[in-house]
DNA sequence: CTGAAATTTCAGTCTTGACTGAAATTTCAG
DNA sequence: CTGAAATTTCAGTCAAGACTGAAATTTCAG
């Protein structure tokens, strides 16, 4: 049985905000952040009738913020059999799929890169630095490479101790 | 002595533009990603005024561009004796430098999580989710400590070996 | 199946911020 | 020093896109 969200405290919503802010900054909707807020530091589901409540913000705007956070796995759809509503929790790889998503960031980037450096050969430009910046971004995504491998052993690890 | 640039190619144009593209995507001014693929390309500095031509935009423009990326440490200022003008080339330094700021770039956001889970201590909020991303940000961070480390050693033992 | 309850879509509004041109300022060659 | 040549700043314009409310669509409890 869902529990049912109201209202937050003042210090809760303006954490909330803040988290928003930081979204804003880096060129994610605002409101995006303000959800992810949300879902943070709620323990159970919320409905999007809640979120737009408690934020202050059109069911509409809601619906789409949800649609992307939903795409890049950062949210998740939960159902109460008996209940037409639709509940959302911070999902549950939600760092991982982060993770994966900068994995693959610099891939239509990198093949500008490339196929910049094919094409153009036969042009007096100069490839070195475009080489380089290339040989970079192999260099960064190996890296993400390990850092997701290592961090699924963590939590592998962690969420054993935690049975115990 | 500077090196004149007047027009470029149109295929070499749209190089750039793509790269402009890019930027523009991820929350960059499409200008600032022009103006990078202008340096990537041009084995010669170009001035601001040079740049202001072969891109189609206001002279004013390029200027509060090129201020970002000289305050990213992305371009380069140069300056030839006897010669009045800027001219600017694609910064030494610069994916060192873009890594540096990737290092930081989450510390913000990672204070509000930090100070989210102290200040609210009290209220009812589940506070291992924000825990376990603070978890991640800490991962990720040390990870580009790593990665920075090896890119240096990297160029520089790629440095050596030009020299032989 | 039905229709009430919910979500999504879409046209329109409003806000943010990128870009321009003119004015102000800075920088040096002479 | 001087002033011409360059850069920067700033007010104003314009465009992109975030947000809203209403209409369309979808989803299920009954």
């Amino acid at each position: 049985m869902p529990i049912k969200h109201t209202t937050l405290d003042a210090d809760l919503l303006a954490f909330v905000d803040k988290i928003g802010l930081f979204y804003e900054g880096v060129g994610i909707p605002r409101i995006s952040g303000r959800i992810v807020g949300l879902l943070l530091i709620l323990e159970n589901p919320i409905s999007p009738e809640e979120m737009s409540k408690i934020l202050g913000v059109s069911r509409s705007s809601i619906s789409t913020n949800l649609a992307v956070l939903r795409y890049h796995k950062f949210a998740e759809e939960v159902r109460y059999p008996g209940k037409r509503k639709e509940y959302y929790k911070f999902s549950e790889n939600a760092l991982e799929n982060m993770m994966k998503m900068k994995l693959t960031f610099y891939d239509p980037f990198r093949n500008i890169l490339q196929e910049g450096v094919e094409e153009l050969k036969s042009k007096s430009i100069s490839e070195d630095k475009i080489n380089e910046m290339i040989k970079y971004l192999d260099f960064e995504e190996s890296h993400f490479v390990l850092l997701l491998e290592e961090w699924k052993a963590y939590q592998k690890n962690r969420k054993k101790k935690e049975q115990i």
